[in-house]
DNA sequence: TTTTTATTGAAAAAAATTTCAATTTTTAAA
DNA sequence: TTTAAAAATTGAAATTTTTTTCAATAAAAA
């Protein structure tokens, strides 16, 4: 996703464009690999790129749910990619190679009508993610679990 | 889900029933509302049980692992609490007021041949959360995003 | 029992969050 | 424009939370 989009996301919520949060966007647009908070702050440092450890998090953060950036937490490590499609998708993560793929497609209206019959809720949003083996990885599977009813 | 379940799932993995995984499990399970590590930990230590914050953290990670608990992430703050059900399901959680229901139905066959034919990816296990208001909450509902496609 | 193996928890380390004064950005006024 | 005022954002330091390490202990198997 660009960064005019990130640009127009920023204005509609009244947040500002500021020097941290383009550098910070930039250096994840950049990136070949999911990073963590350290990486991208050590990467940034290296630079002689002026960014506190603070901001890293926020803006990683603010990314997040802007809906422009996807956390992965994979055990204790925490990593960010930024997101291809702006528009509202889901994930599959690889449990061999960690490697992600945007799902850009989200039929939720049967899930939608069953949960508010069921619960009363009024639905604003959903998070699915899938795990699973990428191709490259499926032949050197080990005990996968089912887990999936 | 009752302590016997416990007993067995943790037989089934050659994991052992030791007394801090039973002190937790038990606390969590008499737990009116949800518990943070923290107040988890505290509310051991002022019945003066035995116990570590290191093993607080590890048995509800574990439980988790098991699908036993549910980890609730509201900002920066962490709670868990004990799923009613055995078999695999969902969550939805109020925005207003952070209550948790249980889904338990889960019918993904569509979504998994999707996913499968668009990604090659071979399917383990998945997570879905929904999040909306409660009933209670519905009518103090303020700006509520859309977020789902 | 004895042996083997998993688990614990204190302490140390690392990661993440909060606080708050200084700074930057935006808006409003001249 | 330029300047002043208002509001959001930053980042260093302090704090809190979470994870790791590893020797001691507890549980299960032999």
């Amino acid at each position: 996703m660009n960064k005019r989009l990130f640009k127009i996301a920023l204005k509609e919520k009244r947040l500002r464009l500021s020097y941290p949060r383009v550098l910070i966007y930039q250096e994840l647009s950049q990136a070949k690999n999911l990073l963590s908070p350290q990486e991208l702050y050590q990467s940034l440092i290296k630079k002689h790129r002026k960014i506190g450890l603070t901001s890293i998090y926020r803006v990683l953060e603010l990314l997040e749910s802007l809906g422009m950036a996807f956390k992965v937490t994979n055990g204790s490590s925490v990593k960010y990619r930024l997101c291809e499609s702006k528009e509202h998708h889901h994930h599959i993560l690889c449990k061999g190679c960690g490697n992600v793929v945007e799902l850009n497609f989200c039929d939720i209206s049967d899930w939608s009508k069953k949960v508010r019959d069921l619960t009363g809720y009024e639905l604003t949003d959903h998070q699915f993610n899938f795990y699973g083996y990428c191709k490259a990885c499926k032949p050197y599977r080990v005990q996968a679990s089912t887990g999936n009813g």
